[in-house]
DNA sequence: GAGATTGGATAGTTTTGCTATCCAGTATTA
DNA sequence: TAATACTGGATAGCAAAACTATCCAATCTC
């Protein structure tokens, strides 16, 4: 096909595939002629994916680009390779030397700690933000998610081990990011019913300055 | 205090500070003569809010702001006044008509429907997102979801009874930030440590193209 | 009274993610 | 076959967001 068609077929302007392109996000279709290139399937489909990270996740293209690098050439571990494309979704944040309050939590959790894991750093820097904001914090409040995530991550993981190294980075870089809003919604919902099915009373009127 | 105290105290640069009193994020200090004016704990409270909002979950600043508006004047509907607080955090999805995916997922999960409220919307376009995708869909994936949600928001939300509306605003736009990404942190720790404990075997080690 | 600091205004900068324009060389079609 | 439309590719422009820097006159501090 021509990028029309892929432009067509994707919903994606023309100029934002050449952009693309450009960027080495997309490969160049196949040169037929000086004016002329074939695209295909395999085009469609990362275009495609491209669009979910980036226009359904807002993932800035720079992290689109280190996932498409990790699918195209998956580093020699498969766990490794997996946690590095995970690791290309937000939140972002910096590296440090330690993650005390991560490790004091995953421990307690009874999960494994590795530092170089991008979760780490989420994990501590999450819990030092609702440190610093005055939130409560403690080992009930952790397992309160703990005991939550393990149940949902449980069914998650389990089709992984008949997935090609490939397949497993798309499926994990997509599950990761698409079910995540789900998840979250779905929190926000039940908060939303409590209130509205008078289970927990609102909170008071307000008391004004 | 003078801004400079506010600057160092906060962490965020004077030019910052007076960038989000020019945006009104950040109310004037009191004007103690024509170039001094005095500045409180009240607004340091408010710099340490809008840090924790744009700084640590990346809000854009007129998101901070409609929470900040909505916190300064509550509308008349408490839950009304929640709902519209929580809307303010992403994922950010237009409106529509009808949210049918949704529906038909929270009449399945036993919650309410009000389409006016973000989260159903939300909650809409991550299922369309993963449907596009040809990810997973069903009642069995949806309730794996629901359930551990469920579970999770009874604790959370019922310290609110006993909070005024502006206490909890705060508390619900902090609380669903914060413990946003402990909780998909501790996710994906969950995946991890399920891949390294062996538990379930990574995927075959690629096929080559 | 001298230098530093303040509030306030205005203008400039950087990054990101596109769009738009241009061009010469095909394809298509009338 | 001649006009037209469409290609790939390069280059430049643009808009939004979130600061950051500079300037200024007033005024505080030593």
């Amino acid at each position: 096909m021509r990028i029309s068609e892929l432009s067509t077929r994707s919903g994606v302007p023309v100029a934002t595939l050449k952009f693309y392109i450009r960027e080495g996000l997309l490969p160049r279709g196949e040169a037929v002629s000086a004016t002329n290139a074939e695209y295909g399937e395999e085009h469609l489909a990362r275009v495609r994916l491209i669009a979910a990270l980036a226009d359904v996740r807002g993932l800035p293209l720079s992290r689109v680009r280190e996932i498409l690098a990790l699918i195209d050439e998956p580093a020699p571990d498969p766990v490794e390779t997996l946690g590095r494309a995970v690791g290309a979704l937000p939140p972002y944040v910096e590296e440090a030397d330690d993650y005390p309050r991560a490790r004091e939590a995953i421990e307690h959790a009874g999960l494994t700690y590795e530092p170089r894991f991008a979760a780490v750093r989420q994990l501590d820097s999450a819990i030092r933000a609702i440190e610093d904001a005055g939130l409560r914090w403690d080992p009930s409040v952790l397992s309160r998610y703990a005991d939550a995530m393990r149940a949902v991550a449980g069914e998650e993981v389990a089709p992984i081990a008949e997935m090609t190294l490939q397949d497993a980075v798309v499926y994990a870089v997509l599950g990761t990011a698409l079910y995540e809003p789900v998840m979250l919604a779905l929190r926000r919902l039940a908060h939303h019913h409590l209130l509205v099915s008078g289970a927990v009373p609102p909170p008071t009127e307000s008391a004004a300055d």
